[in-house]
DNA sequence: CAGACTACGGAGAGCGCTCTCCACCCCCGT
DNA sequence: ACGGGGGTGGAGAGCGCTCTCCGTAGTCTG
């Protein structure tokens, strides 16, 4: 009943470590947070404190006062079928692609002290849920990774004012920070390293037309091979899928017999594409040569390995996130957007 | 300068919604908690005024009164690469598995307005981030994806007597809930599918021996080998990567070239077999049938399509998830474990 | 040596919320 | 008519932290 009998299950807060240390709360705040100097034996005594009593700051009150979260948003936003929402969560963290993003993200948020929470947009209630979060300061701002060509939450974070980077320009103009890669200059890498093998019945298999990624990389593939003057490009559009690729692969082999060059814009449908002139008897490179796009985990597990275009998707997340911080920093900051070079990693399949 | 001058882009607080509603804070919080009966009337006033202001309830300063922080920490745990520490993260991210895993917590948590930070422990210092994390009170508890024998995880967060859940039981006792699968019924169901089909010469592919679950697969496979009459079963150790399954199965059909049936205790290593059993020109399955693990996409993207123990690795998220929910409400709990039933999924592989 | 300035510790006011008390009102029984 | 009790709103005390402001001591300048 005395005051100074306290809870042993209650952590030590600052108070406890002030008292131990025999300063006063400020100082053992300033020691923690090196705002200002202090005098060495007084940090050494406070450390001790510290260590003693096992403190941990409390996050919840230091974010109530310095308004800051310490944690971001990971969004991955798509539009979920309806009634099987957990579906769209699966099949984008099985996306090698997501992994990498996510990778990239904690690497480079890992020495900042933040982190990110997982969050999936793809219902309504869903993209309320993220706004929210961020409204209530549970989260600094917003990396969105979005699949969906007409995705609204880009818009309503911007309308919200809340500070969020996009990977992957939006497919309508958003005033919105973005990192992207260089689509056409991937695409061209493809086209001429199929043009120099020497394939002169060139096709490609298409992302979805609807987002901005798809189109660049097959308008870059188009431009380039037409530069190599090859006005003509059969294409097959795809879903990014394996499986949309097999499909895809079958369609152009039924209406290109003679195709000897195929340019997937990325691995994952290559892969499929991979599948279907395996089953087709075509050689890969000798009689077909295919190229992805994104130098993800499946184009190492193929066989043949594929040539790709790599995509620092790593690099990019990092960036990203680097350019969230700058905006959590400075709220006013006008939109910036950072455009990385793809390469290209020529292995086996061309 | 009048008291009522609030800066504009100060966010609402409960004091301005409690103004515009002419009633008291409390009663704004009985209202937006649902704690106590409230008049219609008001509760009506009360909520167009929140629409009005636009309010949303500060997470930080809820947090540090109700000391809970509605988030929790999704742990990746291992070892790192000493000098390569986003390796790590790139290989688990990247691992369909994990993603099935984050699918899950996420699908469980979405309802219960509880969110997931992203974490990966696989360093010291990243192993410290976790701990101080939680002491914090920045998350309420941990999942934790181990795969690692001896991560010392676990041990520590019971130490700190902070609530956590693992993915499968640890390798060395340690007093800590845990979900996991019935591996020895899961490999029964592969070994009796095989000697069903007709195989007699059966080897395995088995984990990284020193982790648990791959110790209960072979098990599980040598026993009930056994109890169909086929005492030896070679075995071949891989790491659960594609690559090493690749290795794997060469050794297994350099030492023995008359084998017809193969168990490999996970999909990314069946995978890897069954390209090195194309090279050798094994049919499969006519020549060698082969049995994979977890049902995850390779599963599908493999041809012939993979038949594989399914783990149902969502639903054991979920039931994680819920574990740990549920430590979190009653810090007293005594540990529990929950084990889930695989089921064979035959497809074209076997 | 006065005056001014620098360096550094302490006091105390909040940050926005929840929750325990307390006050009040109204309805009931006697 | 009056005391008791259930239902409901308000007041106010913190939760643990940061940060501004102030005080004191030591240092420098002319």
């Amino acid at each position: 009943m005395t005051p100074m009998s306290r809870s042993p299950t209650t952590p030590p807060t600052l108070e406890d470590v002030a008292r131990v240390a025999g300063v006063s709360r400020a100082t053992v705040s300033r020691v923690i947070n090196g705002t200002r100097n202090v005098d060495r034996k007084i940090q050494e005594v406070v450390r001790a404190a510290i260590d003693k009593t096992g403190y941990a700051p409390n996050r919840a009150a230091r974010s109530l006062v310095t308004k800051r979260a310490g944690t971001i948003a990971l969004v991955v936003s798509g539009a979920g079928d309806p009634g099987d929402e957990d579906a769209f969560a699966a099949r984008m963290f099985s996306d090698p692609f997501f992994g990498r993003v996510a990778s990239g993200v904690l690497g480079f948020l890992r020495t900042r002290g933040v982190h990110p929470v997982l969050m999936v947009a793809d219902t309504e209630p869903a993209r309320e849920d993220v706004l929210s979060f961020l409204r209530q300061g549970s989260a600094d701002g917003a990396l969105l990774v979005s699949t969906h060509a007409e995705d609204p939450l880009p818009t309503r974070l911007v309308d919200a004012e809340l500070p969020a980077v996009l990977f992957a320009r939006p497919a309508r103009p958003v005033p919105i920070s973005y990192v992207d890669l260089d689509h056409q200059a991937g695409a061209k890498l493809a086209a001429d390293h199929l043009v120099r093998r020497g394939c002169t019945q060139v096709a490609t298999i298409t992302g979805p037309l609807d987002v901005p990624a798809s189109q660049d990389r097959l308008t870059g593939f188009r431009d380039a091979m037409a530069r190599h003057g090859f006005p003509y490009v059969p294409i097959a559009e795809g879903g990014f899928t394996s499986i949309s690729g097999e499909a895809a692969m079958e369609r152009l082999l039924a209406e290109h017999p003679d195709i000897d060059g195929v340019f997937a814009a990325n691995d994952l449908m290559a892969q499929g594409a991979l599948l279907v002139l395996h089953k087709h008897r075509r050689r890969v490179p000798e009689d077909v040569a295919l190229v992805g796009f994104d130098d993800s985990s499946p184009a190492l597990s193929c066989r043949p390995r594929l040539t790709t275009v790599r995509q620092p998707v790593e690099d990019m997340a990092a960036g990203m996130s680097r350019l969230l911080l700058d905006h959590v920093e400075e709220p006013g900051l006008r939109p910036k957007s950072v455009i990385f070079e793809p390469s290209l990693v020529v292995r086996d399949s061309a």
